[in-house]
DNA sequence: GACCAAAGGTTCAAATAATGAACCAATGGT
DNA sequence: ACCATTGGTTCATTATTTGAACCTTTGGTC
């Protein structure tokens, strides 16, 4: 693992609860020697992106990634085109809705929306990046985004964050053929205990996937009728928020999403 | 420059016009080995700070930076509590107003909005790091913020982006003792030509500034009157601001700014 | 207020990872 | 078919990173 690796790393500790981290708590959380860390959060602090708080003495995120973050939005304004797609599908569901885009073997939410018309909601973090081996999207982005993907994941064990998560090699490389043939995926419990899921794909320019948008559901809601108006709904928003993109549903995919209509 | 430096400032090249930068454009702007630059790259975009367009083989902003921007806002919503107020201010004035915080010896802004009710108006550009000899803003930081600040500055010389730039070290001394008399700072087209600012510290719970507030206008139309208002709210906005952020102005200063309203 | 524990921070020889000149590959224009 | 340009890779050399040990500061306790 390269220095860089290993300095932008330290930035992924952060967390809702875990405003500011210390020089001790980021040696324990990243395993590494302390002088290292210390190095490391002096070069990002130079750097702008973290900031130190000169009484506790700890490391927040700095404003370097806010500027960042603008920049990007504003070359490639993903969040602020995808946002009314996402809100609309929320409303229309009234339930959580969420778009995220991959960042090596995760997913990094761009931006989620909840229409909060019921009492118990889904907890969805922006903060979190998601396994791609738990999750309705992840399994919708393994099965259409780039082939290597799947063999990556497949390098490590996979860990199991509820009893239902998928650990078995085999067992996830039929789920996601069958994904493949149904042009979305469903998860149930994968990741977070009664919660399920839907998600599809969502292609750049290259027919593959950058991204998927899902439908999260506390389990108790996910009935029969909820299932059938999001799979009526999800291919269609999927293609609109690719097409937004200036991506390209593939044809093949295409005949799948309006057979299954 | 420690390699994350290195690697952490190609992310800084990226500008409005300059969406996608490939391994030779890198190369010339950073001014380092082609091998150097693509291992920085490859790296970066294994974080997700970079992601690589398969067609172009160019290099964009990744969606890690999205991420963390909105991790932060989480976790210090900065942005969010500051956009009312400098919308309400900008609207006020009828001009464009920017909230900047330091990052090392620059200023990376956090927030601003036009009023947009003048057929001409100030660029602003969310991308771009201020420097702190030139922008009303860097003034009120150089006086209100670390001591070090202004002689790290005057370590290097200072480059002029007008002909109206400050860059004699003992005339940016005398005017930086200025804003702390006054508790502003004014700069007549110092980074931008036709451009005129007012600029006031904001300050964390340190009692040091950590940013700044500004009111910029095309130098036609900062009349006299204009000025007057400009006065007249920024202080109290700043206080405002600085007290929304969790921060405490300094005894003095709020001396100062009650004496001059 | 003296003592102690814990966290933050620094040093310097040893080791590892970064470097860059040279080279190869792919693309696109003439 | 050729050349020019850009993207990408290799490997010996070099310089930077590393980490055990050490120092400093802070905050709590008797």
């Amino acid at each position: 693992m390269g220095t860089i690796t290993k300095a932008l790393n330290l930035l992924n500790h952060f967390c809702p609860g875990r405003a500011e981290i210390g020089l001790t708590e980021f040696r324990t959380l990243s395993g590494q020697d302390k002088a290292t860390v210390h190095r490391h959060l002096i070069e990002l602090a130079a750097n702008g992106f973290l900031e130190q708080n000169p009484v506790t003495r700890g490391y927040r995120l700095g404003p370097a990634i806010l500027r960042l973050a603008a920049v990007r939005e504003r070359l490639f304004p993903a969040r602020t085109i995808v946002a009314p797609i996402v809100e609309r599908l929320a409303s229309e569901l009234g339930e959580l809705v969420h778009v995220s885009l991959r960042e090596g073997l995760h997913l990094s939410p761009l931006i989620h929306h909840d229409a909060l018309i019921h009492g118990t909601r889904v907890y969805f973090d922006e903060a979190e990046l998601l396994p791609l081996h738990a999750t309705a999207s992840g399994h919708a982005m393994l099965a259409f985004g780039p082939e290597h993907l799947l063999p990556d994941v497949l390098k490590d064990d996979l860990p199991a964050t509820t009893a239902h998560t998928i650990t078995d090699p085999v067992r996830l490389t039929e789920i996601v053929d069958d994904v493949r043939v149904c042009g979305f995926a469903f998860v149930d419990q994968g990741f977070e205990a009664d919660v399920s899921s839907f998600a599809a794909p969502l292609f750049g320019d290259q027919q593959e996937a950058i991204g998927t948008i899902a439908v999260a559901v506390p389990t108790l809601r996910m009935t029969d009728d909820m299932k059938r108006r999001i799979r009526a709904v999800l291919p269609g928003t999927a293609a609109e928020v690719t097409d937004k993109l200036g991506g390209v549903v593939p044809a093949h995919l295409k005949r799948i999403w309006a057979d299954a209509a």
